[in-house]
RNA sequence: GGCGCCAUGGCCAAGCGGUAAGGCAAAGGUCUGCAACACCUCUAUCCCCGGUCCGAUUCCGGGUGGCGCCU
């Protein structure tokens, strides 16, 4: 069909079985991780991320892991144009690079590739950004709408007039670059992906079954020594500087323990709130993607009616792989 | 056994005579450079019976259940 190189994406809510099968599918394909977390970049930021350990990883090399000090800000620009450059050399070392991660925004960048929109939060325009913010407090978020709504009347359409956060980000971008933001993303969408992409979904029949497991993976955090390393990211200071690391869930919900505010089984009931919901999101972000080939975890083999072992996942992952190949090549 | 208080959606909770705020959870959804973010949509006829009233979740009586105190 066409000489892209293939890449390969596993993707499913939190405590689906990601890495486990990314890592099984490497070692059997011949394949790299690349890892579309948005938090496990960051290092110090280990049991609550869920970063896979050396023993996790079987010697399986993982990239865009572990890179990142807490405190910096990254964005899904950013991780297009490394994930990116990360496949590229994948591949120039013929191994299969195997995208495995929850940030659905992120899968789409690389997907997308990185568009021409400017880096409408980057230097000088922080000061566009602390007045449109200002105004927004002043005056309301409305006021911003109004603002947008004259010059690119299609975000404003897009965008609910409560969403500060993304009608500050759409008038960054006329701001910066005189061109509307819905255009920027109208051009984006022309763009060609340089890769084949197969997308394998993680999901679940049974969403109290994946709850459960979220809720047991928690207190195996907390178990794990999720509060001292929130501590030790406060005492850094972390939580006050970093724009992406402190919205992290687990970081966010034991501050309040941390700090003395409340009670543990508080804040972990908190956490486990938190993810479930997370989860939820997850799930309606995949869900609008057509052509994701989806693996139904809790579900029955349809010949011997029990139910699917780690076994079965990764050989029907495997055939998945082995279908497109085959039709790709054609 | 006596006295008092309470009884509103899965949970918390306002209203106290004109036909039920809000929060949380659950569910569904949006998403193009902070995304583990931000945002949107959405769920009740007020414990039961009787009475007063044009009209009761709101007043009165009884019942049931819970809480507190007393002997």
């Amino acid at each position: 069909m066409n000489n892209k190189p293939t890449v390969l994406a596993i993707i499913g809510p939190t405590a689906s079985g990601k890495s486990a099968l990314a890592v099984a599918l490497a070692k059997a394909l011949g394949g790299e991780i690349i890892s579309c977390d948005s938090m496990q970049i960051y290092r110090e930021m280990n049991v609550g991320t869920a970063k896979p350990t050396e023993e996790e990883m079987q010697g399986i090399k993982h990239h865009l892991i572990d890179f990142l000090e807490p405190t910096s800000a990254f964005s899904c620009s950013d991780f297009a144009t490394l994930a990116r450059a990360a496949a590229d050399n994948i591949i120039s070392r013929g191994g299969l690079p195997i995208l495995c991660g929850g940030t659905g925004l992120y899968l789409d960048a690389f997907i997308r590739g990185n568009s021409p929109s400017p880096d409408a939060d980057k230097g000088a325009d922080l000061e566009y950004r602390a007045r449109l913010e200002s105004v927004a407090i002043e005056q309301g978020t409305i006021v911003l709408h109004e603002m947008l709504k004259e010059v690119d009347p299609d975000s404003a359409e897009n965008i609910h007039p409560n969403n500060q956060k993304r009608i500050i980000r759409a008038l960054e971008v006329y701001h910066n670059t005189g061109i509307p933001k819905s255009e920027h993303d109208r051009r984006s969408k022309s763009f060609e992906c340089p890769y084949n992409v197969l997308i394998i979904g993680l999901r679940f029949a049974d969403r109290e079954l994946l709850y459960r497991r979220i809720e047991k993976r928690v207190d195996l955090m907390i178990e794990n020594g999720l509060v001292d390393e929130v501590k030790a990211l406060d005492v850094k200071g972390v939580f006050e500087v970093s724009p992406t690391a402190s919205q992290a869930i687990g970081y966010k919900e034991l501050l309040a323990y941390v700090r003395g505010l409340t009670d543990l089984d508080t804040c972990t009931e908190e956490l486990k709130k938190a993810t479930r919901r997370y989860a939820k999101r997850q799930m309606t972000w995949f869900t609008r993607y057509e052509n994701i080939h989806w693996i139904t975890v809790d579900s029955a083999d349809s010949e011997t009616n029990k139910v699917l072992t780690f076994e079965d996942i990764v050989n029907i992952a495997k055939k998945l792989y082995a279908d497109f190949i085959s039709c790709g090549i054609i």
